[in-house]
DNA sequence: CCCGGATGAAGTGTCGACACTTCAAGCAGA
DNA sequence: TCTGCTTGAAGTGTCGACACTTCATCCGGG
């Protein structure tokens, strides 16, 4: 889609200049779009320019290749999206709702901030919420439920053999996403949604840290074993520890959230 | 601002053309647009135009003025509002992310259907959350900000005692509103704010159910001596009940969300 | 050498216009 | 009477333009 949409661009020294060029594992890249899109497409078969506009740039945050405090100014979108500015500023708002640029009135949209003490704040409550999740998938989850999330163990255990970080921290979103599928309430899963989205980013750095792969492995199989035994108030403990667990590894990473 | 945006409107019969006649209690109105507008100014001292129009039509939702289904183009919107397409689609699109509108793509913009499945997830998404909020309290709270509360407490049972529900209504809102600011996590109160200005119609229907009152204020006298009393478990389950206590008066009051 | 006002370039918010899509009414045929 | 096609009116998504604001740079007075 950004190789679709802005692919020439000679004239502008944005941000944005090179996105097409930026290749990735294939697998990855396809995961962290589904994710991404989910939140910004309006479900139709046929996006409309803003809702690219809106998945691009979050993409380009989300992955760092746009950083905070970066100039998100509405004339230079345009031209990288070959658009005029009036599809541009609906996907900004999009994206300030999501909390990913900060608009000042009359003035140019930023990249967003994000300070330590918001992950906090976001990771308390997504543990909060998670921990909420794991209570109800325990009282609804089917067989067919739990098999899924079966499924999706055993991928987490074949990517800590390979050592592969980036396909662990992928199926561990999906993990994630299911357990939220499973309890059915659709106002929870949208919350969920934006909260894990502003986090991805942090998430990948935090399983990334050395030596976080075997515990997180080791409780998701816990929390599994919970899941099965219908014991409420172990998954959801288990699922807190994981969440706080991954808000302390990006502490100890030493990420502030500042410039250096 | 209605009054000021709206005024003659001649040629529109728009379900938003006699927006300024209708007056209210003068007290509630202000409080009214008060929460409201917390969560769709940008805090600027001048507001865009499309803030005014997503005030104006989100308060017109909330109290009913305009139904489920009801038509939202943008073209009759913009006249309403001696304004051009561009603010209101603006409008439209912030409306949609709080889950008041619904809009498909290239089709005309309706006013959200609530469903009751929809009002209980709202609902239990908000005991949880504001179980968390009175656990935060316990931890956190400095006597002054007791102090509010207790302030909250004594209106509550002035209006209680003069039967009035709207008043009591309100002072209750704002009650909420000092336990969520008390935790100090603007995340936690972003969510908040969403969840309980969706469900602000609601709320109202709720306590104006025959024999609310008196409960609600009793188990908010509760509520705040167990914050006195830094009892954490118990503040949690108090808030539980209150907020479980609204939905179940929803459902007794039959109310569906679905046209007669 | 520093401060503060002037000045031009750049960007924002809003507007009206236009092509394309959706919707409803009317009409023809069974 | 009902069905399905045609057709015009109405609405959506996007565009380029314009007035006003913000920002950076330059310049002259202290």
């Amino acid at each position: 889609m950004v190789t679709a949409k802005a692919p020439p661009t000679p004239g502008g020294p944005g941000p944005l200049r090179d996105v097409p060029a930026t290749a990735r594992l294939p697998v990855a890249e396809a995961a962290r779009r589904l994710e991404i899109t989910r939140t910004f497409g309006r479900g139709t078969s046929v996006p409309s320019i803003a809702d690219e506009i809106a998945l691009a740039v979050a993409t380009e945050i989300i992955e760092g290749r746009l950083s905070p405090g970066d100039d998100l100014n509405s004339v230079d979108l345009a031209r990288s999206f070959h658009s005029s500015r009036t599809p541009v500023r609906e996907a900004l708002l999009v994206l300030e709702r999501e909390g990913f640029v900060e608009i000042t009135a009359r003035r140019r949209p930023r990249v967003a901030r994000l300070l330590l003490r918001e992950v906090r704040e976001l990771y308390n409550l997504r543990a909060e919420l998670y921990s909420v999740v794991s209570r109800t998938v325990v009282q609804v989850a089917t067989e067919a439920d739990l098999e899924t999330l079966r499924g999706h163990q055993r991928a987490l255990e074949a990517a800590a053999a390979d050592g592969d970080v980036d396909r662990y921290f992928w199926v561990n979103v999906q993990f994630r996403n299911t357990e939220a599928d499973i309890t059915r309430d659709a106002t929870l899963r949208r919350v969920l949604d934006s909260l894990g989205l502003r986090a991805l980013q942090l998430r990948h750095l935090s399983l990334a840290q050395p030596g976080r792969l075997e515990p997180s492995l080791h409780d998701h199989a816990r929390l599994l074993k919970a899941y099965e035994d219908r014991d409420a108030e172990l998954a959801s403990a288990l699922t807190q520890s994981l969440v706080r667990a991954g808000y302390a590894a990006i502490e100890r990473s030493g990420w502030t959230g500042e410039e250096p």
